[in-house]
DNA sequence: TAACTGATGGGCT
DNA sequence: GCCCATCAGTTAG
């Protein structure tokens, strides 16, 4: 039997923001209920680099009830509304540096027709963006916001995990592009997943941009 | 299949 | 007011 290892504090402590999103592509992002478990591979994150970053809600030390998570420890849940949608960020950095990882997309893997049905739609439209999978997994609500990872219904599961054949390094999504930081390369994704936001479909891979398992043994 | 656009809630100056 | 860390429906090719 294979047992699962959440990423706890350490995970989110002692290296740059940048790294932490990309060694996040290919882990497991858990939602665990007392009625059932749902997840899904992350294959798509952004780095927001805090006070430097025009684009970061913390950009120039702003600092307020909405964006104070950022500002805790590492492994932060920072769960915030954006329009309709609520979008997934988790804190990389000691406290009062206010920095974070949002999830912007997950292919579907531990109860996929539970995602489907909480989403009301299926294939890649289940989860190909940041407020598309919190459908999916059936967060509608803050509940979460402020709570650290390593206490939550959320949950990284580094075990089994994927490996990336290719990791793009491209701009985020949404952001200002003519801003100071409009234009960095702080958006990571699985090269070739279906499940990517913005991905044509004649750039889908047909391994979904994955080293084969043999590979993928650590 | 891809590009475009309108709806939309809320934080911030 | 203004600006989005978005999404879905519509149109053109």
């Amino acid at each position: 039997m294979s047992h699962s290892s959440f990423a706890n504090t350490d995970f989110f402590t002692g290296r740059p923001t940048t790294e932490i999103a990309q060694a996040l592509l290919g882990t497991t992002l858990l939602y665990r209920t007392p009625t059932m478990t749902v997840g899904g591979l992350i294959v798509e994150t952004e780095a927001y680099l805090g006070t430097n970053d025009t684009a970061a809600h913390a950009y120039n030390g702003r600092r307020s009830a909405f964006s104070e998570p950022l500002y805790r420890g590492p492994g932060t849940l920072y769960i915030y509304r954006l329009r309709a949608n609520y979008l997934l960020d988790i804190v990389t950095q000691p406290a009062e540096t206010p920095e974070g990882v949002l999830i912007r997309a997950i292919e579907p893997s531990i109860q996929p027709e539970q995602l489907v049905a909480n989403r009301g739609k299926s294939g890649v439209l289940v989860s190909n963006g940041p407020g598309k999978l919190m459908q999916a997994l059936g967060i509608q609500d803050q509940a979460m916001n402020l709570q650290p990872i390593t206490d939550s219904e959320l949950a990284i599961d580094l075990s089994h995990r994927k490996v990336p054949r290719e990791i793009l390094a491209l701009p985020r999504v949404g952001v200002n592009p003519t801003a100071a930081s409009g234009q960095l390369p702080l958006r990571f994704v699985v090269a070739g997943n279906p499940y990517l936001s913005d991905i044509k479909k004649r750039d889908w891979q047909p391994d979904h941009g994955w080293q084969a398992a043999n590979d993928a043994l650590n």
